[in-house]
This record gives C-alpha cells, sequence and structure tokens, in this order.
DNA sequence: GATGCGCTTTAAATGC
DNA sequence: GCATTTAAAGCGCATC
C-alpha cells in the first residue's frame, strides 16, 4: 500500500493482514480486561460503594504525591477566591 | 461505605481497598495491551499504511456481514442524493 | 430513504438535504463557540491562572449544591478509609 | 493566583470570575446549539431516516474534496486486500 | 514562539 | 434512562 504497488497477494498485503490481526488479537484481550474491571465495579456497586467516587479516588491514587497536594492547594485557592 | 458506619479499620474499609486494588491491576494489565497496540500501530505507519484507514478495517471487520452490507447500500443511498 | 422510494429528486432527499444542512449550520455555530472559549481559557493561560483547575471549578458550579457537598463528603470518607 | 500573591477579594479575583463567567456564558449557548442539533436528528429519525448515516455523509461532506477522494480510494485498496 | 502530533481526558452517541 | 462505546477536544511535547 501507500505506494508500494502491488494490491493482491503481495507482500505488503501479507504485512498489512498481519498487523491487523495483531490488533485485533490484543483488542480482545483489552476487551476482556475491560469487562473484568466493569465486573468489579458492578460487585463494588451492589455491596453499597459508590462506583464514581471509587474512580476519582483511583485517579487520586495514581497521581504523584507532589502533584496530588499541589493541584488540590490550587484547587481550594480558587474555590474560596470563587465562594465555593 | 454508604450507610455502613465505620469509617476507618472497618469491615468494608478492607473490601474497598480490595476492590480497588484489583481495578488498579487490571487497569495496568489494560493499560500494557492500549500500548502494544499503539506501537503495533506505530510500527505499521512507519512501514507505509495509514493507521487511520487500518482502524476503519478493524471496525469493518469487526461488524456483522449484513449489517456491514446495509449500512454501505444506505450510505449509497445518501450520497447520491446529496451528490457527493 | 428507509422505504419511501424515491432515490433521486424526490421529496425525502428534499427533506433529508434540509436536515443535513440545518444540522451543518448549528454545527458551524457551535464551533465558533468553542473556539471563544478556548480562547478565554488561552486568556487566562497567560495572565497566569491555571485553566485544569479553571475547569475543575466550572464543573462545581454547574453541579447543584447538595450533589456537590454530597459528594465532596463521600469522596473524603474514602480517602481517609484508604489513607490518602 | 499563581504568584500574585492575593487571594481574596483582590484583582486576581476578579479576573478569574470574569474569566469563568465568560466561559460558563458561552458554554451555556454551545449546549443549547447541541439540544438543536439532537433534536434535528430526533426530527429526521421519525422520519424514518437513519441518524448514523446521516452522521456519515455530514462527516463527509465536511472534508475536503481530495481528502475524500483518496482516503475512499486507500479504504478500498485496504478492504480488497483483506477481502471485505 | 508557533505548529504538528500523540496521548489523555471529556463529551457525545449508540444500544440495552 | 442508564451504561457502554465511540468520537472530539484539550494538553503537552518535541520540533523547527
Amino acid at each position: 500500500m501507500a505506494g508500494q504497488g502491488d494490491n493482491s497477494g503481495g507482500l505488503a498485503t501479507e504485512r498489512l493482514k498481519a498487523f491487523i490481526e495483531r490488533v485485533e488479537r490484543l483488542t480482545e484481550e483489552k476487551d476482556a480486561m475491560t469487562a473484568d474491571i466493569r465486573e468489579i465495579f458492578s460487585e463494588a456497586k451492589s455491596t453499597g460503594f459508590d462506583v464514581k467516587i471509587m474512580r476519582m479516588i483511583i485517579k487520586l491514587r495514581a497521581m504523584d504525591e507532589n502533584d496530588r497536594k499541589e493541584q488540590a492547594a490550587l484547587l481550594d485557592m480558587y474555590k474560596q477566591a470563587l465562594d465555593l
């Protein structure tokens, strides 16, 4: 493709097919992970936890300690300035 | 939480922590898949393939045969109607 | 379309075209708003404000008072439970 | 903020507030446009048109003529290569 | 100092 | 109407 000049049965076709199939394979696995995660949240929800808040927590935990504190401080400043 | 009435060291806390950690674990794996996929596209791109088109192809392959044909037919009709 | 049985110059074509053009018109205006918003943030940034935090503030202000407080309380609980 | 050294009632606060309110105003208008667009699609749908296809058409019309043709040609090549 | 690009995040749209 | 999935927007980087 893209200037390689063969459009059927050629080498490029094989390579393209290989790339596509590798992506499809990985996408399947990724989708399985997503399903697993969804299931956990679903279970947590039925246990009484708030999924949205859990997601916030996970995001906070993923952040660097310093960044998190800095951001929190800044947010507080802005909130005070605007009486929130 | 959410009415269970304990907020430190309690059972709910342990369960919450467990849920969170399981999600974090799976998210890590999922992110790794995403990175792998990105890498394949990147390699494909540097081989001369068009990544955007590849994504379209993958979407088409994921579709049901009938749906795909029906959609293509409909799109053609609309295109003709609007001189595209 | 979709069973109306005419595919060129017919009534349905005119209606389709009208719908499409109305959407396109509104989309243009919407894009203009988006550009204006971007510009304001850009100006704010060059004044020394933190755009990301500003976005958070706007989101908070858009929330219902009660929802916001409830969410904040819940988030605090979860944070304490997980030593954040 | 961000080094201006005043955090309540100061000049920066006024500027921040002004920026925020301008964004909020524009966002409201933008949301109204979005609602209008949704309404048109809804009407089109109840007239018998396929909304998803309409969106594809709009996207195609928004594209540059040359880009559209090039993309279509490329997509065809890839489809043939993969027997789609 | 601006522009393109890739990644992340946020918003919209489809389907249940 | 809600949840999932998909598309767009924003942000940061790296480059020129």
